[in-house]
This record gives C-alpha cells, sequence and structure tokens, in this order.
DNA sequence: TTCTAATGTAAGCAGTGTAAACATTAATGT
DNA sequence: ACATTAATGTTTACACTGCTTACATTAGAA
C-alpha cells in the first residue's frame, strides 16, 4: 500500500543519482531510469529539480562533501608538512576512486555554480578546508597563500586528470620512460607518496 | 546538380564538427544536424563513423595536432628556459581559448585512446614535443625527465582546469585572496608568466 | 474545515543515436 | 569494355531522451 506522495522523494533520487553517476557516468543516467527506481512517474523529479543539471549540481555538492571529509585533517595541533602532503594523496585517491563523481565537479556539466548555491558553498568550503590547512605551514602573507594553495591544487588536480587518462590509455603496465606520457603518469603513480614530498616541499619552501 | 556522392564528406564532417564542438560544446553536437550541415542525410554520417565517439575522437585528434603548433618550438638551438617557460603559456592558452576541444581531447568522451590509433597516435605526439624540448634543459636521466614532465604537465593541465572554473565561477572581477579559490586561481592568471618562471624554475633546478 | 501550495501522474512533443534494408555509383578485375 | 564488388549514399523505423502542459491528490496553513 503506497501512498501517492513518496514522503522523502528529494533525498532519494539525491542519493540514487549519486550511485549511479558514479557507477556508470553521468551521461549515461536518465532521469526516466530514476523515476522508475524511485518507483515514482517520469515526470516526478521535476518537482525537485527544475532540470537535469540542477540534478547533476545536487550530485557534484554531495561530491565536495565527501572531497571535505577525505581531506580534511585536524586543525587542533599544528599542521605538519607531513599532513600536507597525505592531503594530496588523499585528494588524489579521492579523484581517482570516484572519477565519474569527480567529473561533475569539476567539468562543465554543471556550468555555473553560482546558480545553485549549496554547490557553491560545498565547493569552496572544501577549498577553505584545504588552504586553512596549508596556511599553517609556512608564515606567508594571505596573497602568497593563495598563489602556493592554487599552485598545489593545480598540480593534484592536473594528477588526477592525467593518472586516469593513464590508467586508460597506458598499454603496457611495465614503467617504460620514453613509451610516452601514460607510461610515465603512471611511474609516477608508484612513487605518489616521493613525488608530492618533492614538489610540496618546493612549494611550501620558496 | 549535385551527385550522389558527396566526394569529400568525411573530412567536411571533422572540420564542421570541429567548429561546432568548440563553438557550444560537445555534447550539443547532433550527428543529425551535423548531416544536415553538410547537405547530406542523417546517417551518412555512419559510413565514415561508426558510432558518435568515433567522432569525438577525430575533433580530439584535430584538437591535439593543433595543440603540437601551437607548443612548438625551435629545437634547432638549445632550448632556454624561457622558451619552457612560453611553451607552458601557450599550453595553458589554447586549454583556455579552445575549451571545449580541451574537454574532448581530456574528458571521457573517448574513453579509451588505444581504440583510435591515429588518435592515440597525435595525442603521443603532442606529449613528445614537450618532452624532447623539455630535455633539452635539464642534464637528467630520462627518467627524472619523465618525473619531471609529468609534474609540470600536471601543473599547467590542472591550472587550465581551474582558471576554467574560475572564468565561470568567480563573482567579482576584483581580487581578494580570501574570497574562495576561484579569486585566487584569478590572481595567478594575472601573474601567469611570473607564476610559471616560479614554479617551472623550482621543477627544473631540483 | 476550507483553501492553497506542494507534490504527484498522464499524455505528448521534438529531438537523439543507431540499426536495417535498399539505391547509387566508384573502383576493380577480367 | 563490361560485369562485379565495395564504398557511399538514402529511407524508414525503433527505442530512448529531456522537458512541457494539463490534470490529480494531498499535506499543511488560515
Amino acid at each position: 500500500m503506497k501512498s501517492y506522495h513518496h514522503g522523502n522523494l528529494k533525498q532519494e533520487l539525491i542519493d540514487c543519482a549519486c550511485k549511479l553517476c558514479e557507477r556508470d557516468g553521468y551521461t549515461k543516467l536518465s532521469i526516466r531510469t530514476l523515476a522508475k527506481e524511485s518507483g515514482v512517474s517520469q515526470t516526478a523529479p521535476y518537482r525537485h529539480f527544475e532540470t537535469k543539471e540542477a540534478l547533476y549540481a545536487s550530485v557534484a555538492q554531495d561530491g565536495f562533501n565527501k572531497l571535505s571529509k577525505a581531506i580534511h585533517v585536524n586543525v587542533d595541533k599544528k599542521v605538519t608538512k607531513k599532513q600536507i602532503i597525505d592531503m594530496a594523496i588523499k585528494y588524489i585517491e579521492f579523484g581517482l576512486k570516484n572519477a565519474n563523481t569527480y567529473d561533475l565537479m569539476f567539468g562543465t556539466a554543471v556550468g555555473n555554480f553560482a546558480e545553485y548555491p549549496e554547490l557553491l558553498e560545498s565547493a569552496n568550503s572544501s577549498y577553505e578546508n584545504f588552504r586553512s590547512s596549508f596556511s599553517q605551514l609556512a608564515n606567508d602573507s594571505n596573497e602568497v597563500i593563495a598563489f602556493k594553495c592554487i599552485t598545489l591544487w593545480s598540480m593534484v588536480h592536473g594528477l588526477v586528470g592525467i593518472l586516469r587518462k593513464a590508467q586508460v590509455v597506458a598499454d603496457e603496465p611495465m614503467i617504460n620512460p620514453e613509451a610516452g606520457p601514460m607510461s610515465s603518469a603512471i611511474l609516477i603513480a608508484g612513487n605518489l607518496e616521493d613525488h608530492l614530498d618533492k614538489v610540496i616541499s618546493g612549494i611550501v619552501e620558496n
């Protein structure tokens, strides 16, 4: 005996969309199948999401919240360089393990975050986590810290993108530094901690 | 008086697809409109591209060829650090000016480059351009050079992604290092050459 | 208890990728 | 020179999509 009203449809749609997006990629997600999954009519989701993009925005927001948790460090004690390296590793792992969600967060499927204030809030909050932790490492002006943060962020963000391509493209698992970019990328993946240590040291002490 | 056979349909489809993808984003591209544009029936493109992904692969390939040209430096004389910095700037400019094409090149629309040998070839060749130029800067082993190349590549690749988001997200053009990641990113965009000088110096001399 | 806003449904439009069957013509082998 | 074959084009159609409009039900405020 199911009632006419679902009661918790919006959240259920988001949860389900998160799962399906991550499993199959957001391009494979259709509102219709999503509705079916929740035992509701094709057009019901439109009562909660004006467009498909709005649904994507919710999935992306959830992604940022998860990212924040994943890279969180305790800032009660003074933050160490090792913790920042760890943060970078966690970030990269998140990007690789939640690749499809990561696309939604940093790709173009959601055009303008400003149209989705909650998403913007979550995204900025993720960054603020990172920035405030990092700022404890170096005695720099806010402006210099901003520089360094973006530098490091670009680095790990770029690595996520390239390592993902590498995982797909690389033809052989063995490492051969002259066998194209993807093999080289994998070379780094195998030494991620060392690699990040070098890079982060370079950024911090400069 | 038009003949039954088009004569040059494949290339015309690619050219047209490149334009439309760059103008509207690849998600907006439909095979049907593409066919219409070339004055040919809806399904004619399928004689030249088995799937839409195959068409994307051609557009991406064209993108890598253009990227190679954009970042090309003369390697007859010894390559200088300034030239590498220039290369990085050109790369970033390419990514920003051809943002939609860049998505196709580095996103997930084309799943596995290995299925499109010509694309793989062009992509690897782009990287090889970069790697061989960079390798003239430092007297390192191939392995160390591979490390450094991926580091730099990740950097600029990541910057492209983040600067693009920033251009869309940033609510105010003025710079405020504490106003979230996007403002910070724009801060860097305004000092790109200095920024890259620092970062590249750090990578080379290490 | 009545009224209204929120939330659901049904039907349908215009558009999509692509498969199958068929038409035309360019290329090739004898 | 001509028949055959492969390449390239068209027609039709299927299953699917996002989304709109008009209508149904019901929860919660007045």
